[in-house]
DNA sequence: TCTTACTTGAGAAGTATTATCAAAATCAGT
DNA sequence: ACTGATTTTGATAATACTTCTCAAGTAAGA
């Protein structure tokens, strides 16, 4: 069993909810699917290749792979919230691309130790943080330039 | 006349657009208004002094302060957009606190600085960025201490 | 003053997500 | 394996926020 597969069961049994075959599909959906997937686009992916898991259910799922440490949402602006699995990933911030929506992430512990400072500065407890740039990425420069 | 009266006034004339007196008051109310407003809440601050102006026109008037570049709109995460004026202000990041709503601003050049550091990076032309601080502000970390 | 184009308020519509509910599935204890 | 309590599911209703529609009203400028 992978280790995301893992957590989840354990998440599961701490909160005493149940282990079901819809439940283990959108997980092996989501670990497949490309990163900061929407619900709906899991969802029709999944519709695609024959499943019958209904919208809601995959929201629901979604959200309990968040609860369980699993996930984590983000929001880039355009309405729908995306999921990408976190758990055993480095922290990271992204580069989003206006023109063709490509997601780019990146660290920078220097950023990092500078957002401590200013929060402490102001005797403010963080407990998570966004950082966004959106522009244009390269690939959609050079063809603006053609 | 106020500079902000000056620039909104600029913008219509260039976009053929006119000059209503929804809209100055309007623009009255929102530099009245505590920053990071929402259109509701602008909205019903006005109703509640005697406007009979329409959400629908709230909405449209702050995303016409928008195109004008008198204000920008932010999302904090809970559903609702908010408003502020930057006209004449200094761009700055925020602090928000989930147990209170406060909302601390702050600048912080070497931030800013990595952050156009990163961009060049990855060859990535930046347009705007955001990044929110979010966790509990020192009023209530003092309260949840009692 | 006329004419044209823009704006308005009210409510409908749109979008993304969550809530509801009856039927089905899972699980713990026998 | 059977049973009964509890959870989960799919379909769809509901919600929240924002934009759209449209007929009536208003501003700009010749
Ligand atoms: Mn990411
Ligand atoms: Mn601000
Ligand atoms: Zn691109
Ligand atoms: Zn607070």
């Amino acid at each position: 069993m992978e280790k995301e597969e893992e957590l989840l069961k354990s998440h599961i049994t701490k909160h005493h909810l149940k282990a079901t075959k819809e439940r283990s599909a959108i997980l092996k959906a989501f670990l497949d699917s490309e990163r900061h997937v929407s619900a709906e686009a899991l969802y029709r992916q999944m519709k695609d290749e024959g499943s019958t898991i209904g919208l809601a259910t995959v929201y629901r799922t979604l959200n309990l792979f968040c609860s369980s440490g699993l996930a984590e949402q983000r929001r880039f602006g355009d309405g729908q919230a995306r999921y990408e699995l976190t758990y055993n990933v480095d922290h990271h911030d992204h580069l989003i691309c206006k023109e063709c929506d490509l997601i780019i992430e990146f660290e920078n512990d220097e950023i990092e130790a500078l957002q401590k400072k200013v929060a402490k500065e102001n005797n403010f407890k963080v407990s998570s943080h966004r950082l966004e740039l959106y522009g244009v990425c390269s690939e959609c420069l050079k063809e603006k330039s053609t």
